[in-house]
DNA sequence: CAAAATTAAATTGTGCACAACCAAAACACA
DNA sequence: TGTGTTTTGGTTGTGCACAATTTAATTTTG
């Protein structure tokens, strides 16, 4: 496909668009991680966000949910919810900030900082499901960071 | 990162995950359709569904729930409901058909076939958006056909 | 042919995403 | 200082995605 032939008409067609690619192969990887997800009692957005306190080792320390927000780009419309839910599960708790009653902070329950010993074999399974080499990955995840530095 | 450290234990950051992009990057592309679709009535499954038809000139001739869902990867707890939300619109109309009770076929509306005129212009300004060039896209694009074909 | 298996949609329930709106708290600064 | 603005999180409503179940129709097979 040439520009011409996608202004004019070819454009429309689903084989030529990149991004019914991502929204497909977004959804597919979600099917893959679902099973694996459900051992530990979690959704993929969940995972993001353990993810998260694991590496920030959220168990001392706190994150407020604008914090959290920023590093996975979801709004507090949609990480409220899904924070009630973990804290219910006991996976981390949720209180005020006293210096800052509008902000919201989250820590990892001893539970939830556990759970990530059963989390440590994912990347490499996922990994193994793409069927790509280390080198394709890596060309591929750069190329996919430029396209975000460009859209955002 | 090499194998090694994936399998032990930094292949847990969030930097590291291509599905996290894959992710990102599909959510991102959702905003930048959200405005312009919304001055067509549609939002991004709506528009796939109305490429499909329109891509199969689906005014005469009828697809079915089931074909829709295998050319899109969709099933029809989604489409069952987004297909009455377009009919309520009066793009499309659904019926049974008589060969077979089972299915129900899709047709296009007059006003959901003249909307196609009002969307020719949407790949080429989305592919601008991507700040690509055609050659990157092609390649992004063949990558990502690799990677579906690899994990279907 | 009749019973069993398969197929196609729809329905129900859960969990994101996100827009739009709200309330409370903190901040700015004239 | 008090008042207008900004920040933060929450709530509500809409629309996907998808698992699980249901219903009806068709196909397969014994």
């Amino acid at each position: 496909m040439n520009l011409s032939t996608m202004i004019k008409n070819e454009g429309l067609q689903l084989e030529n668009q990149l991004c019914f690619r991502l929204y497909s192969l977004t959804k597919l990887m979600g099917r893959h991680y679902a099973p694996v997800l459900k051992k530990l009692g979690l959704t993929y957005p969940q995972y993001l966000v353990m993810l998260v306190l694991w590496e920030n080792n959220n168990i001392t320390s706190a994150i407020s949910v604008k914090q959290l927000g920023d590093k996975l780009d979801l709004d507090s419309g949609t990480l409220s919810p899904l924070l009630k839910r973990l804290e219910k599960q006991q996976l981390l708790r949720r209180h005020r900030n006293p210096k800052d009653e509008r902000s919201v902070e989250i820590k990892l329950t001893n539970a939830g900082c556990q759970l990530k010993v059963e989390a440590q074999g994912i990347p490499a399974q996922m990994f193994s499901v793409t069927g790509m080499s280390i080198d394709e990955l890596h060309k591929l995840n750069s190329q996919l960071d430029n396209l975000l530095a460009n859209m955002s």
